[in-house]
DNA sequence: CCTACCGATCGGTAGG
DNA sequence: CCTACCGATCGGTAGG
C-alpha cells in the first residue's frame, strides 16, 4: 500500500485496458474473454478481475480511456463552424493511421444496437452528441450563407455523422478501395459554399 | 426418401434459415448458438447439424438466401441512372418495414471486417457490387447532365453506400431521431440537378 | 495478484 | 432426426 504500490496498479490497469481495447477491435466485445485479454498482459484471468470486478466494468473502462481521449484531442471545443468540420476531417486522418481505433468503435458499434448491450446507452449518447455538435456548425454556417442554400442543417448533420460511420465499414473492409479523409472532403464540398481549407 | 420427405426437409431448412437470420440479427453471428437457433425450430442443436453440417454452412445458407430475396426484389435490373437510385431508396423503405433485416445487415457486416470472418468475403463482394452498380448510375446522370456539375461519380457512388450503411447503425440505434428514407433523399438531392422522382 | 475450482455453455460426433 | 457424450472454453468465486 505504498504510493509505489498505486502507480504500479495504475499503470497495471492502463495495460489492461489497452489490451482489452486491442482484443475488442479484434473480436468484438462479446467475443473477447476475459483469459485472452489477461494472456496479453502477462496476467491470469482471475488476477485481471481484481483490477476489474467483471467484464461488463471493464468495458466502461475502456469507452472511458476512449471518451478521454477524444477530449483531450478536441482540446478547448473549436467554435461552431468551419472549424469543427476540420476537427473531424483530422479526425479521419488521424484514424487512418490508427486502425485499430476504428474497429473498436466499428464493432463495439455494431454490437451496440442491441438494447440489452452494456454499450448501448453510451453509443446514444455518442451519436446524440456528435449530431449535435456538427448541428450547431451547420447552422452557423448557413447563418454566414457558407452553407449551400436548400441544406437543411438537421439533415446536413445527421447524414455527416453516418457517412463517417459508413465508410469506415467499408474502408475497414476493403481499404483499398475506400478514401476515407477523400470521401469526407467530398461531401463537405458538395453542402458548403466555401471551399474547407 | 419420397418426395413428401424431400419436401419437409426443404421446409424444415427454410424454418432453420429463418431461426438463424433472427438470431443473427439480434446477437450477431459469433453470438448465436446452434442450441439457441435449434431450440426455436424446435429441434436440438444435434439436429440442425444434420441439416447443416457445421455453424459456419448454416451461416452461408442465412447469406445466399439473403442474395436470392435481394436479386428477386430487383427483378430484371433496371437499366444505370435514376430509376436504380429510386430503387436504393425503394429498398431504405422496404427496410424501415423490415429492421430484422438491417439489424442482420450491420450485425454481420461489423463481424466480418475481420479478415478470417466466414462472412468476410461476402462484403468484399457485396461493397464492390454494390458500388459498381451505383458507380455506372452516376455516369449515366452525368453524361445526361443530370448530375451536378463537378461531382466525381465515384465518390458520389462510395459515399452513397457508405451513407445508406452509416444511416442504418445510427437508425437501429436511435431510431426516433433518424429519418433512414428521408436521410437518403436529401444526398441524392444534393448531387442531382433533377427531382428523383 | 495466483491456483484451483464452480456451473454453464459451446460446436461437433457417435450411434442409433 | 434424438440422446448422450466429448473436450474446450466461458465469467466468476474461494482462499490464500
Amino acid at each position: 500500500m505504498t504510493a509505489g504500490g498505486y502507480l504500479k496498479g495504475r499503470i497495471r490497469r492502463e495495460d489492461i485496458i489497452t489490451a482489452a481495447a486491442t482484443a475488442y477491435a479484434e473480436a468484438g466485445y462479446q467475443g473477447s474473454s476475459l483469459r485472452e485479454i489477461a494472456k496479453r498482459v502477462g496476467i491470469s484471468h482471475a488476477g485481471l478481475l481484481y483490477h476489474f470486478p467483471t467484464k461488463e466494468a471493464l468495458l466502461a473502462a475502456v469507452l472511458e480511456r476512449r471518451d478521454a481521449e477524444d477530449a483531450e484531442r478536441e482540446q478547448l471545443a473549436a467554435p461552431p463552424g468551419l472549424a469543427v468540420l476540420r476537427h473531424f476531417v483530422a479526425l479521419a486522418e488521424h484514424n487512418v493511421r490508427h486502425p485499430g481505433i476504428v474497429d473498436l468503435y466499428t464493432r463495439l458499434a455494431a454490437e451496440a444496437v442491441a438494447a440489452d448491450h452494456p454499450a448501448h446507452e453510451y453509443f446514444e449518447r455518442h451519436y446524440r452528441i456528435a449530431r449535435e455538435n456538427v448541428l450547431r456548425s451547420f447552422q452557423a454556417l448557413a447563418a454566414n450563407g457558407e452553407l449551400r442554400p436548400g441544406v437543411d442543417p438537421h439533415a446536413a448533420a445527421l447524414t455527416f455523422i453516418a457517412l463517417m460511420d459508413g465508410l469506415q465499414v467499408q474502408w475497414l473492409t476493403t481499404p483499398d478501395e475506400v478514401d476515407l479523409v477523400g470521401s469526407l472532403r467530398f461531401y463537405l464540398s458538395t453542402l458548403l459554399t466555401v471551399p474547407l481549407d
